[in-house]
DNA sequence: TGGCCTGTGTACTACATAGTACACGTTCCA
DNA sequence: TGGAACGTGTACTATGTAGTACACAGGCCA
């Protein structure tokens, strides 16, 4: 299970290699945790952070905090936030979808963007 | 806002009227947690209780677990599984969906059930 | 009037979460 | 050749989560 800590890891070393404003020390200090913490995390010797911590190192990073929380096991609040306004109708929805292939919430997706309800 | 103990509290009396098998000491012991912890939960002196514990008790008391864990403030878990498989999609699915009217949603639930893909 | 059930108050606990603080050895380069 | 940045090891901590344990007062009824 490759994990969140490998992926970060391979993430920021690649973008460090062109340049050093990615080093570990200077990530950690942008997105405000200690550099021992952040190598901690990128080794997996502790757990993935927090869902706050997560969002500014995506930012930091370029990358898409939904899959970055995603690795780490975790879904935004805001998305929960929508599904606890109905949880039942999303409930039932998100099970339906659970075996469907990509292709079918892609498709769904753009149907409901197109506004026709 | 109303919040989770006093809707237990209700629906769970509202039950003990009728059949005294619903008093607080004989659901606590059911549920398998202390009496005094419900009671304390049911007048929201402490947090709701964890997902298992109000899978088990809207079990008992006949009510849905999605809906009752939403009172919580909670998504269940194995809704969270299925998001994390596909984030992007889902994330983007669920956004889209935020403001879109109830109709909306079970309009797609039924097209998604009758395997439109 | 004693035993049983009711709900509740107080005190305490085990474990998880989310980190900080500081010291250490290494490498680079001016 | 020394200081600045690099990544890392060890120790510690504050807060939250999810309850348990036990004692207590009141109602019921046999």
């Amino acid at each position: 299970m490759a994990g969140f800590g490998d992926y970060v890891r391979t993430v920021r070393t690649a973008l460090a290699e062109k340049d050093m404003r990615y080093s570990l020390r200077q990530v950690a200090q942008r997105i405000d945790v200690e550099p021992a913490y952040l190598s901690k995390v990128e080794r997996g010797l502790v757990p993935p952070p927090s869902e706050a911590t997560i969002v500014r190192l995506a930012g930091d990073l370029g990358e898409d905090p939904d899959m970055l929380l995603a690795l780490a096991g975790k879904v935004s609040s805001d998305l929960q936030a929508i599904i606890l306004r109905r949880p039942k109708q999303f409930a039932e929805l998100i099970r339906q979808l659970r075996d469907a292939p990509d292709q079918a919430i892609v498709k769904v997706v753009r149907e409901v963007r197109d506004g026709n309800w």
